[in-house]
DNA sequence: AGTTCATCCTGCATGC
DNA sequence: TGCATGCAGGATGAAC
């Protein structure tokens, strides 16, 4: 599934792409996506408007349009995207949309679970409204003091909490379990139990650890792919997720699967105790 | 107010 | 082999 990694590879290739590009039709496969407004007004919003930039804000994608427009795509765990310089003969599965650019070029999205989002804004708001308006700063732009003024707060043990994008945005199921792992915490440990030098390691792990993933363009685990069909390799360099049974690098104890608060969770059981205090 | 839980959906794995 | 069941998960909104 796209977390921060994945989603910041997606923006780069869809840049590379798209941008400058102008929108001359839409064609909607599935309504459901295109959340607020029906169809025709989507369409309406976007035709004759020049993709300017793309970026984005945890794992929400921006794009930056002509006339202050904006749209918002959130891949949740399925989303990808096609780019095609002419029509292609053959089109893949489980199209949900496809954005015609006047040049002739096409943009396909996909998803096989058909979750994901498509939200029209206004750059006078954008933030101040839901979706974004609760998602915090990604590790890499958050204040270390208001990440643990957050934490510190939270009784909620710190697996979900990392998960939770009004704290820190850009975390998903695999780097929350790699984070902690890196960190030495069990995934229960309470988020206000830990100590401000914990929390500390937690953010330099979690920063390192979506940077060097972002570099080597993501995990492609369960099906993520960045634009085009094109892999990551960071599921590679994983320690713990996806590692049920197999011995931990650090310890050789072998790694085990729970479900945490209704999520996969891989954690090593020896270099992760629970402890009091931490 | 904070936390948990069901929901959305479909491909895939498992079990009979 | 074929069918039924269950599971996966990000974010949201309902329920506790």
């Amino acid at each position: 599934m796209p977390e921060l990694p994945e989603v910041r590879v997606v923006c780069k290739s869809l840049n590379e792409k798209v941008q400058n590009l102008v929108f001359k039709k839409v064609e909607i496969f599935n309504p459901k996506l295109f959340k607020e407004y029906d169809p025709s007004y989507f369409q309406e919003f976007l035709i004759g408007e020049k993709i300017l930039k793309i970026s984005n804000l945890g794992k929400n994608i921006i794009y930056f349009l002509t006339n202050n427009k904006i749209m918002l795509s959130h891949l949740r765990m399925e989303g990808k995207y096609s780019f095609y310089e002419q029509k292609p003969k053959e089109t893949l599965k489980h199209i949900q949309a496809i954005f015609y650019f006047e040049n002739g070029s096409e943009l396909h999205y996909r998803e096989s679970r058909p979750f994901g989002t498509f939200h029209i804004r206004y750059l006078n708001n954008y933030l101040k409204i839901d979706p974004l308006a609760k998602v915090a700063q990604s590790p890499g732009e958050i204040d270390f003091e208001t990440f643990y003024n957050r934490l510190s707060k939270k009784a909620l043990a710190i697996k979900p909490t990392l998960l939770d994008q009004s704290i820190v945005s850009g975390i998903g199921n695999i780097y929350a379990d790699e984070i902690l792992f890196a960190s030495k915490i069990h995934p229960a440990t309470p988020s206000n139990l830990l100590s401000k030098d914990k929390v500390k390691e937690i953010l330099k792990n979690a920063i390192e650890i979506l940077d060097k993933s972002t570099e080597l363009g993501g995990s492609s685990i369960n099906s993520y792919e960045s634009l085009n069909k094109k892999e990551g390799q960071y599921q590679n360099f994983l320690k713990v997720h996806t590692k049920k049974g197999e011995f931990c690098i650090k310890c050789s104890s072998k790694i085990e699967k729970i479900k945490f608060k209704g999520r996969g969770t891989y954690f090593c059981p020896t270099c992760q105790k629970q402890k009091d205090f931490i």
